[in-house]
DNA sequence: TTCATAGATCTAACAGTGCTAGATATTAGA
DNA sequence: TCTAATATCTAGCACTGTTAGATCTATGAA
């Protein structure tokens, strides 16, 4: 491929294609600010677009769809949080297992329209609703096969509540990144790493029994 | 609430309920299946109905609404998996953490529509796209960090990746349950809960330096 | 057997969705 | 001042979840 050499885009030129790179920015913020204020699912095209004070298919001039907002969108994020972890990582080496930690709990929370869109979380339809019956029973049997494993070990959880939501967090990070396709190598990587630091995870959640 | 005596509800009368539920069932039945061969966002009312030789408002007769209905099909596969998770806590204690977590993860991969729902992942609408050069960006930064921490320790990570893939996951299903109110205690209790396990899942990835 | 009623199911419609085609303003540069 | 490019809009399509009202069908009593 050729690059021809260009006249010289004139004055005029420039200043317009600054102003599409501004609006884009703003369709994106726009989407960003209604899902802040009323989420994901109250974003529609033409409330984008309305809020900028536009008609609806001003959006296919910047984007092929609403989806691909989305995922630009999903991009800004990942960009603002590799700008923070990094941000964190210059703590010091003791603090900085916990800053990188503390630093990705604060970006998900101050921006959580932000962060649903980078993992797919659009809706969380179910946030508001109680949890169903049938959740805590899945979550007791998990408990008390935990403290039956440590039972078995001699010792005993040190906080049985907080070890099986730990866990289960554990788990679901796994499975939830392996099904979306973020974890590189595959599901079947995916699987064993998870089985990896699964003992050491359960293990730090022990005591020695009374 | 006084239960009035009911005067003996007639033959026929028990057949309809029955097949009300029966009714029910494969309408949860079908949206499942449809989602399972087509995702979530083919899933309307007018393809469940039609999957039954329905039309679409017979849904109303027995779920308040689409979220309903989904909200039905999640406590569905809570029930499912708390099956599975009891079955596998028969394992002997020695293989029974490495059951229970595979069992986790069989589950979720046999029934992936299923989990979806559970999980408010609807849609996963980034999955078929490729990760975005931001989030490896983020990764990178992520993992650069992880291996400074054990270098000031003077040791290394075994795997670098599998490492920044292992914590990555934890953070994210922490932050994920949390964001959609899935942990008791509220999101103090998560970061805690979260900070706590951060220390033994780390080291546990370290390797004495060469 | 006849008939009013309760129940099941449908058709038609509504407002809202993402998206597209075609018309119409607005601006740029000759 | 005029032509061509750009920006933007209006109108519409096929679809969504949902509701109202009509229409069948089966029930249990007379």
């Amino acid at each position: 491929m050729t690059t021809k050499a260009q006249p010289e885009p004139s004055i005029s030129r420039k200043r317009r294609e600054r102003e599409r790179q501004e609006m884009r920015a703003s369709l994106l913020e726009a989407a960003r600010g209604i899902a802040a204020e009323e989420g994901w699912n109250a974003v529609t095209i033409r409330r984008i677009a309305g809020r900028l004070e536009y008609s609806a298919p001003i959006l296919y001039q910047h984007f092929a769809g609403k989806e691909q907002l989305l995922i630009e969108l999903m991009a800004v994020g990942f960009a603002e949080l590799a700008d923070r972890l990094s941000e964190a990582a210059k703590a010091s080496p003791e603090d900085r297992l916990t800053a990188i930690a503390g630093t990705y709990w604060a970006f998900a929370f101050a921006s959580p329209e932000l962060y649903q869109a980078m993992n797919g979380l659009d809706g969380v339809p179910f946030g508001t609703a109680e949890t169903p019956a049938e959740a805590k029973t899945a979550f007791r049997t998990f408990r008390v096969a935990l403290q039956s494993i440590a039972e078995a070990r001699g010792a005993e959880l040190a906080d049985p509540a907080g070890a099986t939501d730990t866990l289960w967090a554990f788990l679901h990070g796994c499975v939830s990144l392996a099904m979306a396709s973020r974890i590189a190598g595959g599901t079947d990587r995916a699987r064993t790493l998870m089985l990896n630091a699964l003992e050491p995870l359960f293990a730090a959640q022990l005591r020695r029994s009374a």
